[in-house]
DNA sequence: CCGTCGTACATAAGCGGGTGATATAAATTG
DNA sequence: CAATTTATATCACCCGCTTATGTACGACGG
């Protein structure tokens, strides 16, 4: 390992404690909200591909699909080619719940965003594709 | 809020879901590593000081530093210029405890690393010290 | 000194969200 | 068509958090 890549990972460590303690504590759990931005963002799935990838059991994830169908954000569909699968998609209530919390997030970072000098919030931005380069690059290494 | 602010808030998002992916299971929790961290950044602590920080109740805290003690990753001390107080200090297994889980991190962040461009790698370690900046203003506008 | 009040921590009860083991039903296969 | 595999659900359990409450010490005015 890089000694450079040491000074990364201190500083990101840091900061992700940082970015944890944005969103305090709403009714979503991380899970939840994660799985519902897949949803959003990817569309509907079988339960069978979406535990794997939010890095739980198979029966967490049937529980968690059961919580956020009681609260109106998600809902099971039956899959009409095969009897056993069931079909999750988020409803519009999810979309909202997932917009809102991003935007709690989005106005609790604004506020620190502005105590940057201008020449570090380029340096965030330019960072910006690199990281998301990193958040593609975990997720093919997991599949 | 600046609309570029939400382009970073999005990213950040992004980002904060694959960090926390990178860690899968350890025996300890987000808030005992945490915790922990901070017992090994600034010192011992009293109790009464260790729970607002990390967004948890003063009972959960009781019950984190109780499970700790247990397994020998962090003790309690009386303090004796305060009899009500109870001041935790971490233990050389906590320390190594930390050590071990922030190599795991750093080496699977590492391989990450090793997919960027050095330019995209370049601006990663440019934005470290903004990073850095935020995660204190965050400490400061919590206080 | 001494009752009163605030502070520091512990305990109790309950709940959300995770686990592994197991059940059920549909699909696949020999 | 019996046997097996696959997709989901259910069960029993544990961990870590919550609020409400208990306990012991410190501070402080009469």
């Amino acid at each position: 390992m890089p000694a450079e890549d040491a000074a990364v990972a201190a500083g990101f460590e840091h900061f992700y404690e940082t970015l944890r303690r944005l969103t305090p504590r709403g009714p979503l759990s991380l899970t939840a909200a994660s799985t519902l931005r897949r949803l959003e963002r990817s569309g509907p799935h079988r339960l069978c591909e979406l535990y794997a990838p939010e890095g739980i059991s198979q029966p967490a994830m049937t529980q968690l699909v059961t919580r956020l169908e009681k609260e109106g954000l998600a809902e099971r569909t039956a899959d009409p080619t095969d009897g056993r699968a069931v079909v999750v998609s988020i409803t519009d209530a999810g979309r909202e719940a997932v917009s809102h919390r991003r935007q709690v997030r989005a106005e609790a970072l604004s506020a620190l965003l502005q105590g940057l000098t201008p020449e570090q919030y380029e340096a965030v931005v330019a960072a910006l594709p690199a990281l998301e380069r990193l958040s593609d690059l975990a997720a093919e290494q997991a599949s």
